[in-house]
DNA sequence: AGAATTTTTTAGCAAATGTTAAAAAATTAC
DNA sequence: GTAATTTTTTAACATTTGCTAAAAAATTCT
């Protein structure tokens, strides 16, 4: 638990008051590898951050699995507000690894923002920061070529490589899994 | 000045006093058409709001300009934050058409969201609502194909085809602007 | 209106990526 | 440890998109 305030306050310097406010909001749920953690991620009332392990969102397009955001270690599940509809699509949320979730609902989350402007402001941060992850996705699909763009992914995560199916990366890069494999053999 | 108001409001519903706050801070200014109106955006210290006619971010790269942001009026030049470095690259904003625009200084920004919770939770929201279409635009780029993402922009931005040279564009949609005038004449 | 400039389209060829299928390698289950 | 399953690589060919250059069309300037 302490360990999403720490991760919280390190964003945001927080008062102990805060601090205490949201301690008992929280609850630690354990998944194990490939478990189903959320079947539709839009309507999902819980706002989730990964203490230990790696997990996915996924959805369907043509049968086949699209993977579009990793989870690690440290990570916060999408975005932090209520009923956020990331897309029509249906996501869901899944372990790649055993894994430590760290939960809060969204209703507690609201109470929280309405009852501290520093949560809210906290809030606003990460939504921002958020942007930034989406807008250096952006600039790597929209002008890279497959090559640099897996050079770009295993230079920002370089863990992930390791510990994720290629054919969950290659999605994630927006390529084939055989364009993946082809562009890896090119030595790098 | 009300019309930037105006629109705040609507996302947030806003007491008369941050509304009185607000009010001071912004400052009204024309530019022509082609003009530009910011050289570097990650060193600008204002929040733009188009309030009539259309401008543009883009970048360099390789020597060709590429356009990662079009701004239609009622539009929110990126983020609402101090300094919010969008990329390493150096972007410049200009007009594609005269435009009015209303600015506010990051400074007197911060000041607001310290003063009023109410302006945090609006700046969050407006965050989230930024992340929503960034995230658009990955779907976008990411498993689509050339005519896809041109009728997918057509269908999101009717007027922009009409107002913003086809270069532009295509540079927006990552694709080369021979290929988006090949797939345009493909009837759609 | 006519000249100059900019924008858009067209064409031909090159390069990158997708697709299907099968083999090889790695991992998991018994 | 061996069989079964899953993941990754390889190959051959198809499709899409990129690139260069030139023609056509539209716009701007005087």
């Amino acid at each position: 638990m302490t360990l999403f305030i720490e991760y919280l306050n390190a964003i945001v310097p927080l008062s102990d008051e805060a601090k205490n406010a949201i301690y008992p909001c929280l609850k630690k749920q354990h998944y194990k590898k490939n478990e189903t953690i959320v079947r539709e991620l839009a309507s999902s009332q819980y706002l989730h951050f990964v203490e230990k392990g790696l997990i996915r969102a996924f959805y369907l397009k043509e049968e086949k699995e699209i993977t579009d955001w990793f989870g690690l270690e440290k990570s916060i599940v999408g975005p932090i507000v209520r009923n956020f509809p990331i897309k029509k699509t249906i996501h869901r949320l899944e372990t790649i690894e055993d894994t430590t979730l760290i939960s809060i609902s969204f209703n507690n989350l609201e109470k929280l923002y309405f009852q501290y402007h520093e949560l809210e402001r906290l809030g606003r941060i990460i939504a921002i920061q958020s942007m930034l992850l989406l807008q250096q996705k952006i600039d790597s699909i929209q002008f890279y070529s497959a090559k640099e763009r897996y050079i770009d992914f295993i230079t920002s995560y370089p863990t992930i490589i390791q510990r994720a199916p290629l054919g969950m990366i290659a999605s994630y890069l927006g390529m084939n899994q055989v364009t993946l494999s082809r562009v890896r053999k090119m030595n790098v």
